[in-house]
DNA sequence: CTGCATCCTACACGATACTG
DNA sequence: CAGTATCGTGTAGGATGCAG
């Protein structure tokens, strides 16, 4: 697929918005716990496919390529008879991780508070079909 | 044992997905830069729309509407004569402040490293067997 | 074990026009 | 000023199957 003058487009949208930016990287349902799994050492391909509940093997491929790509995974082929590959986290990523887990952390602290509001939001919002 | 990184991953597994939590809230292109710009005191729509570069009108309610359904931002209506309607962040969502900061500053610091990691990711990738 | 190819659906997002 | 309504697009992501 040729999409070059696409990337033009995505350049000039990175300038002008940094903030843009982060989520386009970090972006992704999957890419933050990636990068936390593999925080703490090399992570083989299986072993995320298995901590990461929910996620696909296709999305994990994908995640894992945009993550390479950007610089903040190393991917190492291992060329023994059953293919081994080790993901690494770089120091730029590494430097992520403190945000990373403040996110995850302010997730687990206010859960039920999110739930709790969605809740009272979308019972104030509920309007009544039928007031004639 | 000496495999202790597991544990990390078993946790990340065990919260049913907290990872996926948060971006579900703070994913979406916008909902960081709303959330910063509004962190330093109630702010009015318009005043979003100015500050937000490249945000459609369209956008901006969304994420105002979803950031107000999940209890980090409360809307305030004015009933004056020019409508005026005033977004506050919560307590909650300014736990989430530093976070979001530590994000975008990382992003302004590695932005080139993250652009130099890619175009040679690509130059790496596009080894072309045949050109067209 | 570690992927890639293909098909498909949902929805995030943009453009535009209209409104109290 | 602060929205809402409608339409169209791109793409993220899931399911499934094949391959080195």
């Amino acid at each position: 697929m040729s999409r070059g003058h696409i990337r033009v487009t995505e350049a000039l949208r990175d300038e002008a918005c940094p903030v843009t930016e982060v989520l386009d990287r970090v972006a992704g349902k999957w890419s933050i716990g990636i990068l936390i799994a593999a925080a703490h050492g090399p992570v083989r391909f299986t072993e995320l496919e298995r901590s990461i509940n929910g996620i696909s093997r296709r999305m994990l491929t994908l995640t894992l390529r945009r993550l390479e790509r950007d610089g903040l995974l190393v991917r190492t082929v291992y060329p023994t008879v059953p293919p081994k590959v080790e993901y690494t986290v770089t120091p730029m990523a590494r430097e992520l991780h403190d945000s990373l887990t403040g996110l995850v952390g302010w997730a687990e602290r206010h859960r039920s508070a999110i739930a709790e509001a969605r809740a009272a939001y979308d019972t104030a919002t509920e309007q009544r079909p039928d007031i004639d």
